[in-house]
DNA sequence: CCAATCACG
DNA sequence: ACGTACGTGATTGGT
């Protein structure tokens, strides 16, 4: 039996740039298609196979984050024209009884190593395999014989390799094939090589040494001339990465019985009409068969499901089980953002599907949509994500976990299986193996922790805030922001031009040239060598942070420069290189929103951070230009008006506060009338940026010291500041008194709605952590609250959208502020979504207001 | 791996 | 007398 194996994207590939862009009449392309089928036929013809497997890699928009990060492998991404004909001809391959093989986590080079192996261990099988990748040729041998297409003085040629043929090119064997390529290295597959050693040298080497094992054992023994060996020794370490790096995993967990792979015969109709549509009469002839009908309408056979292999391959059985017990105990395995496996806990058995399993996505599918089968599993934001990427959903999920160990304890630092058993269920765990009790434990953690919750008077927080909540970070985690990528670039460049100029400036003006980006060289330049009078010290040396430098700018007008030369280089470095690092390949920077990483019940945003994009100075505010709506979409950005003041009047009660906010929208301004004792229309700027400041002030926790850091007014002035606005809003002082005393008797600080932070700080016997304690326990219930709050929010915008069946999606938040991708034609009604929904997210005794605008990019939309 | 710095709410 | 506002994440230099 002859198995013929297929690099699919190879050559479809090779196909692609090979043939010139053939499309059909409404301007589908379909030369690499076209130049597949062909290169196909033709060895169907010579090998006469008994069995077809083409071979993809998985890419492309439904996948995540890492994974549509080509940005880190350093390829080119595939064009839309050749991306969109890969389906097509996936359903055609099927479609002819051929078998498409893929397998989330691994490269279509994995899948026919894996192949090869299955082969050459199984009597009855042979294997051919075709591609146009030279990698390949390192499994030849055994079974395995290797068509490679490759072009010569602008033809195409395919050479047939058996081990004799490889052994007459390279003078090695194929396996040592992968020890040359780890001495020379190759740059399109990212693989470093030794420096300095190239394709003659390495081929030398092996041939007369064996493999870089034998190499490097004898390194000092061999006959090898001095300068390699320098460039060897070296090169050690890479050279033996490289051979990691250029292996082909034989591995993939795929269909392992070969007799899958054997031909079926073709759906005749189905090729027939796909055919027809691809206008591709020419093979249809080929295949001895007529054109369809053209007035039918040619009804599509569903896309392929991929074909994979299991441990566990009963996977309707498994549903049926879950179905039938009601619920699942189960973790999640993913790798790299795949989704690879899933472990059931029902009762003693543990249950292993894997994506391995020839029906794996859509019991995942099927599992995931049935909502009679109540979910109990740590971390659901990636199954949510990939349900999402599939166009599906998770239902009913019960219990999570990772979100419970948050949510009795934001502080905990980490909410991995292995330490919520440690800390929730130790009565199991006590064994060498902390994964598997943490995973044994699973229906017992989630008692345990359903209990305490419940106990808390959490249930809501967890139930209708959190998990829910997890669902809206995947589907914004899977959206992504669009960026304007050549225009971040050209930003770049001129920041760099101004900064190179700014430098030299700068050590003209000092005298010398130092790493201006230390903190330490630069204080040393200031402080010793021109005799600036330091104000302040750090551990290591003189501050050089930029309130001490705004302080000596106007004396020395160096330091104006270098503060400048801080912020361009800032916006460089962080923004523009930063950002340009992490553009995936569907144009857009695809955030990860974590739900467990503060302590007070926000979300955070990292790899990269879209929470902290520049708006403060006008330069800086330029980046959000490049921050846009895909096209045919706007951007609508609605944020809360002082929602964290408005939580303060709200939560202490205080009468004065609550009715500044009925009268006006600006309480600032009624703040510095209340403190500086003035009929409203009196207050100057002055005033009100003041009194601003007290109020950010009130709602950190304040003390006089830092309050008069921050306005530059004396200590006695800003105490007398404080004791004005607390003589005003005396509720609000009988507040931060009450909430300090009542975290003192509980332990804890906590929300409206039951969040809490346990502040073990408050019984320190050091005054400063202590004071800290008390700080965070007049600030966390209003930051966690307002968190609360904009996540509520969250949920019912993402609700409301879905069940206005609309095509505006949430898609990123920055701790007051909402931002919608809405179609031109949807913007206004999305605005008014975003806005009914924040303003009605929680009744307090003041109104909430949010502020919408709309634009193309986010610049446009603030 | 930490400290310093600076970007945001 | 002493230290001095809440919550984050990324980059850089330096040990």
């Amino acid at each position: 039996m002859k198995l013929l194996v297929l690099d699919g994207n190879s050559i479809i590939n090779r196909a692609f740039y090979g043939i010139k862009l053939l499309t059909t009449k409404d301007g589908r392309f379909t030369n690499g298609i076209y130049g597949f089928l062909n290169v196909m036929l033709k060895l169907c013809d010579e090998f006469k196979p008994d069995g077809v497997a083409a071979a993809f890699d998985l890419k492309g928009p439904t996948f995540r984050h890492g994974i549509y990060g080509d940005y880190k492998a350093g390829r080119k991404p595939m064009p839309d024209e050749l991306a969109g004909q890969i389906p097509v001809l996936k359903e055609l391959l099927s479609a002819l009884g051929h078998t498409v093989v893929e397998c989330e986590g691994y490269e279509a080079d994995d899948i026919l190593g894996t192949l090869s192996r299955l082969c050459s261990e199984n009597d009855e099988w042979e294997c051919v395999i075709a591609t146009g990748d030279r990698d390949s040729l390192q499994l030849v041998g055994g079974e395995t014989e290797v068509m490679l297409a490759a072009t010569k003085m602008g033809r195409p040629v395919t050479t047939h390799y058996t081990p004799e043929k490889i052994f007459e090119e390279y003078g090695v064997e194929p396996k040592l094939l992968i020890d040359i390529k780890a001495l020379m290295g190759d740059s399109s597959d990212n693989i470093p090589g030794v420096a300095g050693i190239g394709k003659k040298t390495a081929s030398d080497l092996v041939s007369r040494f064996g493999g870089i094992d034998e190499i490097y054992g004898g390194l000092d023994e061999l006959d090898i001339k001095q300068g390699v060996r320098d460039k060897l020794s070296a090169g050690r370490e890479s050279a033996f990465l490289s051979r990691t790096l250029g292996t082909i995993n034989c591995a993939a967990p795929i269909e392992t019985d070969l007799g899958k792979y054997a031909s079926s015969p073709p759906d005749v109709f189905a090729v027939t009409s796909l055919l027809t549509d691809l206008e591709m009469f020419g093979m249809l002839k080929r295949l001895n068969l007529k054109a369809a009908e053209p007035a039918k309408e040619t009804p599509r056979t569903k896309a392929q499901t991929p074909v994979k292999t299991s441990e566990r391959t009963d996977t309707d059985a498994l549903l049926g089980e879950l179905r039938m017990a009601g619920k699942a105990y189960f973790t999640s395995g993913y790798d790299g953002g795949f989704l690879t496996e899933m472990r059931f806990f029902n009762g003693e058995a543990v249950s292993l599907a894997t994506c391995g399993t020839l029906s794996f996505p859509s019991f995942v599918r099927d599992f995931s949509e049935d909502d009679k089968i109540k979910k109990f599993t740590f971390d659901c934001k990636p199954l949510y994500a990939y349900a999402h990427r599939n166009g599906t959903d998770v239902r009913a999920v019960a219990m999570d976990m990772t979100l419970a160990g948050y949510v009795l304890n934001p502080s905990s630092g980490s909410y991995q299986p292995d330490r919520l058993a440690q800390e929730y269920g130790a009565s199991i765990s006590a064994a060498d193996e902390p994964e598997s009790e943490a995973v044994l434990s699973l229906p017992e953690l989630c008692d345990k922790a359903a209990e305490m919750i419940a106990e808390n008077g959490q249930n809501d927080l967890l139930y209708k805030i959190e998990i829910p909540l997890a669902r809206v970070l995947a589907s914004m985690e899977n959206a992504g922001f669009e960026v304007d990528e050549d225009g971040i670039v050209a930003f770049g460049n001129r920041l760099d031009a101004t900064i190179n100029g700014l430098t030299a400036e700068i050590f003209d003006e000092i005298g010398f040239e130092f790493n201006l980006n230390s903190p330490k060289q630069l204080g040393e330049a200031l402080f010793d060598k021109m005799g600036i009078p330091a104000r302040k010290k750090t551990k290591n040396g003189y501050s050089t942070s930029a309130d001490v430098l705004e302080g000596l700018e106007r004396e020395f007008p160096v330091v104006e420069k270098i503060l400048q030369y801080r912020t361009l280089a800032k916006l460089k470095s962080t923004y523009c290189d930063g950002l340009l690092k992490v553009i995936s390949s569907d144009g857009r920077i695809h955030s990860t929103l974590n739900q467990t990483e503060t302590r007070t019940g926000r979300i955070s945003s990292a790899d990269p951070n879209l929470q902290n994009i520049p708006v403060r100075s006008e330069l800086g505010r330029e980046m959000r230009k490049f921050f846009k709506a895909r096209d045919g979409h706007v951007l609508v950005d609605a944020d809360y008006s002082q929602i964290e003041l408005r939580v303060l009047a709200h939560i202490s009660g205080d009468e004065t506060m609550i009715k500044a906010f009925n009268d006006g929208d600006d309480v600032h301004a009624i703040t510095a009338s209340q403190v500086f004792n003035m009929p409203l229309d009196m207050v100057t700027p002055l005033m009100r940026s003041r009194a601003k400041a007290v109020n950010f002030g009130i709602v950190y926790g304040i003390g006089a010291f830092s309050l008069a850091k921050d306005i530059g007014v004396t200590r006695a002035e800003a105490d007398r500041y404080i004791k004005e606005y607390l003589r005003h809003y005396s509720g609000v002082d009988r507040y931060m008194q009450n909430v300090v005393a009542r975290a003192k008797e509980t332990g804890y600080a906590e929300t409206m709605f039951a969040r809490r932070r346990y502040l073990p700080e408050l019984g320190s016997s050091n005054g400063n952590m202590r004071a800290f304690g008390e700080r965070v326990a007049r600030n966390m219930p209003i930051q966690g609250t307002a968190a609360d709050i904009i996540k509520i929010a969250m949920i019912r915008v993402h609700e409301r959208l879905a069940a206005e069946g609309m095509g505006s999606r949430l898609i990123m938040q920055v701790h007051d502020e909402l931002i919608v991708e809405a179609p031109e034609s949807e913007a206004e009604k999305a605005a008014e979504i975003l806005k009914h929904e924040m303003e009605n997210a929680a009744e307090l005794s003041v109104r909430l207001e949010a502020d919408v605008h709309i634009g193309k990019t986010w610049y446009d939309a603030k």
